[in-house]
DNA sequence: AGCACGCCGACT
DNA sequence: GTCGGCGTGCTC
């Protein structure tokens, strides 16, 4: 007897074992794709992670129902990277599985009854029926196939399962189980009203849960959403992220009948017939860097290309790719985002037509599936460009990966698990696949900068913008003289104001910037624009305010708010927090005249506002335009002639140790929105603590001087790149409770950790969905052992979740967090 | 993930 | 007492 251990591509850590039906041994491999039923008879998409012989013992195995073939099985060196990735993010292997097959390869049955075929009214085989029993035959009469719920929901009653289970046994309804193809336009499920509501109704139902919390909860945040966003639906995965995840709550307002789960088709994607284009030719600088890169990729996996904004590293990419895809060679293009990067996508459509495909998470389920099928198959896309999650496309020969802007923060995956870093990744990737790696970007993560310094990857630079386009003229501004001497519009200090004037005088456009700030706030001297920062980890302090307490966000320290300056002596500290929503008020009470659009997250979540603004903006239809970070990013507008940034000391403040390298690269990004073709922009940038270092070091312009100055710091802390970091967060419903666990843990770790470990230290959201979380952080040196030391970190979380103190405790991973 | 089981608090 | 909500554990 053959038995295979299967992953379920559930957030469950173990594997589960099942036996190999006489009539499938032989077609089951390692890799391949399986239909099994997994609790009740409900089925599931498995991955078969190894076949052997050897009964389990405890329990009986079930067989599995069927083998998935035309062309879906991972291939070996897949599932290998996918168990490297679980691994390595210490991410059971299930959710690494579950994010890896799109949605609709991890089919899913509902368990569908109908009336037994042979079955006849009268038969009933002498056998007395109850009344519940002939109501339940009714309703699967009128309804023909449906599921259990459906019965319950068609009764208004929940006890039916009793007397289902009784027709069951007498062989009068039977289960249907039907396991959908996996082409088929696959369904989403869609959380939505079960009918239409009136006001006054709503608020006797919600009057009527007084008793059932959760679900009032659920209900109210529900309207509120629906009213918010102007809609009425809402996918079942969004639903259970931005309203609740309560299974139990959505469940209570489905069998209210004031919710429902219903289930949608989705469509297909599109195909670009684009006329194909010559590539550029390229600068003479573009030609050296291209040579040199080449150059690298003889000895060397891995190259590092900064080039400044405007530079062309684009246009070095393309080149790449063209050889690489005449080599019969397949290319990864990763972006961080693709909603921004609609240009890209162009441009590489305009030289490779159909042979790129894209892949990112707008994408309905029905075509990442096609997709996932596709690059599986004979005829796969040479070219995939997508965002992070492209990593999980089978790949047939890979020859080349770039990651573009490999230092966003955005390659990080957060939730939901597995927290994994898609550069890393597909650095991973890349290798394991004997591909070449390319990593582009203006201002380099540490990270990969450190690498490229110490020769580990080759390095090329692009050092002048292309064209005729020059780098814009930055102004840093001291905000606190002129708030001293009174001299400030709102916001404003005259030098933006001035710059502002001159600019919409001459029906060029202005962009401001207003950094978002998150939940955090910090304190900062009204006097000399001192930021508070902790003493120990050099980043600036969390103020909450009920306590009145400032908070390390790293090494969890806590202090009172000293009554001075620690710096100056002479004033005090200030909570600061600007918004953008203010900035656009003072705008329209100093420039009356012009026309102000803000972008912002609301505007940003919706595709076709987005695009509409944009638009409007390009065509010369609105004058500023003030945006959070989003507007650093890619957008190119030719009338932009100034730039104004109105609080750079928040870019720099953020209770974290990479928001030095982050406000870097902000600026710089900001900077290249300005001045285009010929003329020169400008960049003012309203700063408090004139003083700061980034500032310097951004008007000294040079990365290499801001990354050797802050690689000492980041050395001496033990940070990255110099050291590892692996965080684990604890949420418990009970603050006390979680506290004594953390320190329990802590002390545990230390045993042998040592000063590795910090904390523990409350995170800036202290409370999420009622529960309270804190984290304990381990910096692993270079030369430590990272899978001795994940093995034993799991070991003593394993070990407290065993003990007393684990109880209702929840442990969550992340390593090399950001 | 989703289902059964069991605890606990409100209500006849 | 009993009913129903909500947290916990388990699934081959």
């Amino acid at each position: 007897m053959q038995f295979a251990d299967i992953i379920i591509p559930l957030g469950v850590e173990n594997f589960f074992t099942y036996s190999v039906p006489t009539e499938y041994e032989g077609t089951v491999a390692v890799g391949g794709l399986v239909v099994v039923s997994f609790v009740k008879n409900k089925r599931y998409t498995g991955v078969v992670y190894a076949l052997h012989s050897n009964p389990p013992v405890g329990f009986e195995t079930r067989p599995i129902e069927r083998v998935i073939e035309e062309g879906f099985a991972l291939s070996a060196s897949h599932l290998k990277f996918l168990l490297w990735l679980s691994e390595y993010y210490m991410a059971p292997p299930g959710e690494v599985t579950r994010a890896a097959l799109p949605v609709a390869m991890r089919l899913e049955s509902y368990t569908s009854l109908c009336l037994a075929a042979d079955w006849q009214e009268d038969g009933t085989g002498g056998v007395e029926l109850s009344l519940m029993e002939r109501e339940v035959i009714g309703v699967f009469r009128q309804n023909g196939e449906i599921c259990m719920a459906e019965v319950e929901k068609l009764l208004r009653r929940k006890d039916v399962y009793v007397a289902v289970r009784s027709l069951l046994e007498q062989g009068i309804i039977q289960v249907k189980e039907s396991v959908d193809d996996l082409f088929k336009p696959k369904l989403e499920r869609l959380v939505r009203w079960a009918r239409v509501f009136s006001g006054e109704e709503l608020g006797k139902i919600i009057d009527s849960l007084k008793r059932a919390k959760a679900q009032q909860k659920m209900l109210c945040d529900w309207i509120m959403y629906c009213d918010e966003h102007h809609t009425d639906s809402l996918p079942k995965a969004e639903f259970t992220g931005v309203i609740g995840n309560s299974t139990a709550a959505l469940k209570g307002l489905c069998e209210r009948g004031v919710l429902e789960v219903a289930t949608i088709e989705v469509s297909r994607l599109d195909s670009t017939g684009e006329e194909v284009q010559e590539m550029h030719a390229l600068s003479g600088e573009q030609e050296r860097a291209l040579e040199q890169v080449r150059g690298h990729f003889k000895e060397r996996d891995c190259v590092l290309l900064q080039g400044v904004t405007s530079s062309g590293k684009t246009e070095v990419y393309i080149h790449l790719i063209e050889e690489t895809i005449r080599q019969g060679k397949q290319v990864l293009y990763l972006l961080p985002e693709i909603a921004l990067t609609v240009q890209i996508v162009k441009r590489l459509r305009r030289v490779f037509g159909d042979r790129v495909g894209v892949y990112h998470s707008g994408m309905t389920d029905s075509a990442r599936a096609e997709m996932w099928r596709r690059q599986n198959g004979e005829n796969p896309y040479p070219v995939v460009l997508g965002v992070r999650s492209s990593i999980f496309l089978p790949y047939r020969n890979l020859g080349l990966v770039i990651i573009d802007e490999e230092h966003e923060a955005s390659y990080k995956q957060k939730e939901p698990a597995p927290r994994y870093h898609g550069r890393d990744a597909a650095i991973m990737l890349g290798k394991m696949n004997g591909a070449k790696i390319l990593l582009g970007s203006a201002t380099p993560s540490f990270e990969s900068y450190q690498n490229a310094m110490s020769g580990k990857y080759g390095f090329v630079e692009l050092t002048t913008r292309f064209g005729e386009v020059m780098m814009p003229e930055l102004m840093f501004v001291d905000v606190k003289e002129y708030r001293r001497k009174k001299m400030m519009k709102g916001s404003f200090t005259p030098v933006l104001y001035e710059e502002m004037k001159r600019v919409l005088e001459r029906g060029m456009q202005v962009i401001l910037f207003q950094n978002r700030r998150g939940y955090s706030t910090f304190l900062q001297c009204n006097h000399c624009g001192a930021i508070l920062k902790c003493k120990h980890c050099d980043v600036s302090m969390t103020y909450y305010r009920f306590r009145n307490t400032l908070n390390c966000h790293y090494c969890g320290s806590l202090r009172p708010v000293p009554t001075v300056c620690e710096e100056c002596g002479q004033g005090h500290y200030v909570n600061r927090t600007p918004g953008t929503e203010r900035i656009e008020e003072e705008v329209k009470q100093y420039f009356p005249e012009a026309r102000v659009a803000r972008m912002d997250l609301e505007v940003m979540s919706n595709k076709v506002k987005f695009r509409a603004l944009i638009e409007e903006f390009e065509a010369g239809n609105l004058d500023i335009l003030i945006g959070t970070q989003m507007v650093s990013k890619g957008l190119d507008f030719e009338r932009v002639k100034l730039v104004g940034v109105m609080d750079a000391d928040s870019l720099v403040s953020f209770p974290d140790f990479r928001a030095e390298e982050r406000a870097y690269d902000m600026l710089m990004q900001v900077s290249g929105r300005s001045g285009r073709k010929g003329e020169q922009g400008k960049v003012v940038i309203q700063v408090a603590d004139r003083e700061n270092r980034v500032y310097r070091l951004v008007e000294k312009g040079s990365f290499h001087g801001f990354y050797s100055f802050l690689s000492r710091e980041r050395e001496m802390f033990h940070y990255p790149p110099f050291s590892r970091l692996i965080q684990i967060e604890l949420r418990h419903v009970n603050e006390y409770s979680l506290r004594n666990a953390a320190n329990e843990l802590a002390r545990k770790l230390r045993e042998r950790l040592e000063r590795r470990v910090c904390g523990p230290a409350e995170p800036e959201v202290a409370r999420v969905r009622k529960m309270y979380r804190i984290q304990v952080l381990i910096k692993a040196e270079q030369g430590l052992s990272l899978s001795k030391l994940k093995t034993f970190i799991r070991q003593k979380c394993d070990e407290l979740l065993k003990g007393e103190s684990g109880k209702g405790l929840k442990v969550y991973f992340d390593v090399d967090p950001l």
